[in-house]
RNA sequence: GGGAGCAUAGCUCAGUUGGUUUAGAGCAUCUCGUUUACACCGAGAGGGUCCGCGGUUCGAACCCGUGUGCUCCCA
């Protein structure tokens, strides 16, 4: 078979995905050997590829297929997450468009245009999966909304609620006043904003006309105002604490109070308390038994408790309110002001602390193990600088606000009477049954559902149904599973809460280790995103390179443990690789042409026994950076050993002269060395490795299933006289080039040296390598010759053309003020008594080789030079 | 305000317990070369105050202190 001009990447993945699906190998049932379990980390449903999912997904099928190819029962689940604010979001949108709004309907027919909309988009980002070769187990597809996942949520959501941990409380909270919920801390994004600092002056309630002036970013709020607090040591303000001052523009009155919380510094010393409207003056209100004054609606306008401005956002307000106070002589002035605002993860509106009953977990006693399992290394983290991150988080563990007023998601499992009672059961039957004292009652259930992480905490276990069908063959096989690969920005989000879930209730680690992944970033160091708009087409890159170099670029360029700064020109080197790879095999092909079985030319077995050893080096290389997660540089090994050792040197070494036969023996063990570095790129770059598997030869199996040579030993001596060679062939090349000889001028080239066999082996592969005619061994020098010297070797180079002595000279020079000045470090360091009385010996026998190597050297070039 | 991390060639990064030839790689740059696998290529070269300052040590890119700049997390 003859392979094309160039390679084509498109009609071969596609052949080659379609030909691994029909032989079942992504798909795994629990057998004898070792199981190697991957979750994804479920995709938004209505989500498609971005450059994050292209690196995470890369990076788990390539340990995915390593394990597969290492003889373990590897099983990487699919699925997607309801996700249920954002998709909410995009349906509500998607209603706007065609004029219906969500108010309008009920909770079914929302619910029903929602399906609808999940069952059209969802799963798009899935195929996409399919298109960059990931090996995934399609019959294990999952959905966090599936019916025993939904059950199984709300049977932890009872079960929480039972043992104490769920409970239902009026706290503050952050609201989304865009889609009118509830958030998390989690899902609030903090912004710096350029703002102003307005300085305010409320009159007090004394006979004199006197005023105690606050500063504020929020004047908006003044009329949810119910204090005005200063610090109980501030002289300034002390002859004014327990009179009362004017809210103003009103007649409403508020107390002067102290407390040590106050800054005196900051501002003017004296804060204007807004218990409704801020997480610390909720607190000071508390304390101090505050009125609380709620002067929003839930869409961020100005309700009817407020004397002015009903029914007005509160943006507007702001505005608004400046000149109107100015009016009434309350504006002291206005700075220029940074500070930070919140702003809603999905909805990007401003983010308005509220006062609401919500649900929560309390999440002090599901820390206490989590934390322990990863502080004890059960689970190791990759890099363990997220340790730290994660201790720190959950050393100050706030309670997780689990109820949003939202309809796309697990609805909550509780239910309420006339009187305001609750009950909390998976059902409605299930109350009337566990409650006695509801029969007969209306009860109806609470309109909330969960947030989404409620039911992405228990991903690792439902999805081998560990929940609704506890105890189960593949749970019990599959679970704990192997790696978690994910972005470190969802380690509170979702890490912390599976390991929580995890011990809650399997009593066991959800995963072993976790590798975070870098933040995908642009050129300018931005992170890539949809709403920056920086994110390139990935789809558009797959077709115009290749999947294969797509993900090498993409790996190629991510550093373990740090951020990937995406630039194309990695994926053109990927398809420059594929180019080199495919090249290779062309040769190899045009080779097979001429074979002869003839005994084994010696230099060529030199090749042989030196490129098995650097396989089977780098094979070991590769190992142990795989097994500390360094991706990236595996890869790197891998392109240098396929791209210099392999293709470079070794390829050029056993090479047949012009037209001549290729030996029998070095063609079936070139083959074989080619099919040993497809095997260890194929969990980076699939496609191309498999394609060109195949074109070598007739294959029993593929290399996608083929399982992985036992490791051998390193021949290190034969590595060495490699590594002598590529000196010996890049110093004499050099001296070529340096001299302005062509390379199709041939020269004779002589050898003096106290060894003559090492060169003898090789002498056949130098003399092409440097385009010598003759190779000579002299125990003299050679005149009118360029003079080269290697170690303590040197070799005289005899060219048709005139020798430039005077650069010649000057290159000899250059390299001895080097080993000059390198004598005189060593000698230094000898000299020093200090350093000879204290150093390690084997340290101390370096330094003295170093100098007798040195010596020997500068008597080399000094001899050189004294023969020019 | 609290915490974490980073700073090495033009760019992206290696550099394992301080000593392994006065710092390595890839990409980019420059020179030479169209020799039948590959110009999506080959051969070669140049390029560094290891962020500044101070300290520990016989010896520091590496350890300690400090300053500067950047990034992230939390409030």
């Amino acid at each position: 078979m003859e392979l094309s001009k160039n390679y084509i990447p498109g009609e071969v993945e596609t052949k080659w995905y379609a030909h691994w699906i029909k032989n079942g190998y992504f798909h795994s049932t629990p057998n004898e050997k070792k199981a190697y379990t991957v979750v994804i980390p479920p995709p938004n449903v209505t989500g498609v590829l971005h450059m994050g999912h292209c690196l995470n997904n890369t990076i788990q099928d390539i340990l995915v297929r390593r394990a597969r190819m290492q003889g373990f029962n590897p099983c990487w689940v699919p699925g997607t997450d309801h996700a249920s604010i954002a998709t909410e979001a995009k349906v509500v949108a998607m209603l706007r468009e065609r004029g219906i709004s969500k108010s309008s309907l009920t909770r079914d027919e929302f619910l029903a245009y929602a399906w609808e909309w999940k069952e059209k988009y969802g799963g798009i980002i899935l195929q996409q999966l399919r298109k960059m070769g990931c090996s995934l187990d399609w019959e294990r597809t999952s959905f966090t909304m599936d019916p025993d996942y939904y059950e199984t949520v709300i049977k932890v959501f009872v079960d929480l609620h039972k043992k104490g941990k769920i409970y239902r409380g009026k706290r503050m909270i952050n609201w989304d006043v865009r889609a009118k919920t509830a958030l998390s801390d989690e899902e609030v994004i903090h912004k710096e904003v350029n703002g102003k600092m307005y300085y305010i002056r409320y009159r007090l309630d004394v006979a004199n006309e006197e005023y105690i002036t606050i500063a504020t970013v929020r004047p908006e709020t003044i009329f949810g105002d119910t204090a005005i607090c200063v610090h109980p040591e501030d002289a300034r303000y002390k002859h004014l604490v327990g009179k009362f001052a004017f809210i103003p523009m009103t007649n409403k009155l508020i107390p002067i109070i102290t407390d040590d919380y106050i800054e005196m510094d900051f501002g003017t010393g004296a804060l204007k308390v807004t218990p409704a409207h801020d997480m610390n003056d909720f607190q000071l209100g508390q304390k101090h038994n505050l009125e609380v004054v709620d002067i929003m609606n839930d869409d961020g306008t100005i309700s009817d408790a407020s004397p002015m401005y009903v029914g007005q956002d509160r943006i507007d307000v702001r505005k608004l309110i400046v000149p109107d106070l100015e009016a009434a002589g309350n504006l002291v002035k206005i700075e220029d002001y940074v500070h930070q605002v919140g702003f809603s993860e999905r909805t990007e509106a401003i983010v308005e602390p509220r006062l609401s009953l919500q649900w929560w977990v309390d999440m002090k006693q599901l820390a206490t193990p989590a934390l322990e399992a990863v502080m004890s290394d059960e689970i190791k983290f990759h890099p363990a600088k997220f340790k730290n991150v994660y201790r720190h988080w959950m050393d100050n563990i706030k309670d997780w606000c689990i109820s949003r007023q939202l309809w796309w998601g697990h609805r909550i499992p509780a239910w309420y009477d006339a009187e305001g009672n609750v009950y909390v059961e998976t059902s409605l039957e299930k109350v009337y049954e566990t409650y006695p004292e509801t029969k007969g009652k209306n009860l109806h259930q609470d309109s909330d559902c969960l947030d989404t992480w409620f039911s992405s905490w228990l991903w690792p276990i439902e999805v081998f149904k560990g929940m609704s069908n506890p105890g189960n063959e593949e749970i019990n096989y599959y679970y704990p599973t192997s790696t978690l690969v994910t972005a470190p920005e969802i380690i509170f989000f979702w890490v912390a809460r599976m390991i929580m879930a995890g011990e809650e209730y399997m009593g066991k680690i959800p995963f072993k280790d976790v590798y975070f992944t870098g933040i995908v970033r642009d050129k300018q160091g931005k992170k890539m995103s949809k709403s920056l708009g920086n994110s390139p087409d990935l789809l558009g890159l797959i077709d115009q390179f290749g999947a294969d170099a797509v993900r090498f670029g993409i790996m190629i360029a991510s550093p373990a443990g740090n951020d990937l700064l995406f630039d194309e020109s990695t994926i053109e080197q990927g398809k420059n690789f594929n180019n080199k790879l495919w090249n290779a095999a062309k040769l190899l092909k045009m080779w097979e042409t001429r074979i002869e079985d003839t005994a084994v030319p010696e230099d060529a077995g030199f090749a042989m026994d030196w490129f098995q050893a650097k396989l089977s080096n780098t094979q070991n290389t590769v190992d142990e950076l795989l097994k500390e997660f360094r991706l990236s540089e595996a890869l790197k090994v891998i392109y240098s050993l396929i791209w210099d050792d392999y293709c470079s040197w070794y390829l050029e070494w056993i090479k047949p002269g012009f037209e001549q036969p290729m030996n029998k023996k070095v063609y079936e063990n070139t083959i074989e060395f080619y099919d040993a570095l497809l095997q260890l790129l194929h969990p980076f770059m699939p496609f191309i490795t498999e394609e060109i598997h195949h074109a070598l030869k007739t294959q029993t199996e593929d290399i996608c299933v083929k399982l992985y040579a036992p490791k051998t030993s390193v021949n290190e001596q034969v590595l060495k006289a490699g590594e002598l060679l590529q000196n010996v062939i890049s110093t004499l090349r050099d001296a070529r080039n340096k001299n302005q000889i062509k390379p199709k001028d041939a020269i004779e080239l002589f050898i003096q040296t106290a060894h003559n066999a090492p060169y003898q082996t090789i002498q056949n592969i130098l003399a092409k390598q440097i385009n010598a005619a003759t190779i000579q061994f002299t125990t003299t020098a050679i005149g009118s010759s360029i003079v080269v010297a290697l170690e303590k070797d040197k070799f005289y180079l005899v060219a048709d053309q005139a020798i430039d002595t005077v650069s010649l000279k000057e290159n000899l020079l250059k390299d001895l003020a080097h080993q000059q000045g390198f004598l005189v470090s060593v000698d230094k360091k000898l000299s020093n008594v200090k350093f000879v009385q204290n150093a390690k010996p084997e340290v101390l026998a370096i330094e003295q080789k170093k100098k007798a190597d040195a010596l020997a050297r500068i008597q080399t070039i000094e001899e050189s030079l004294s023969q020019l």
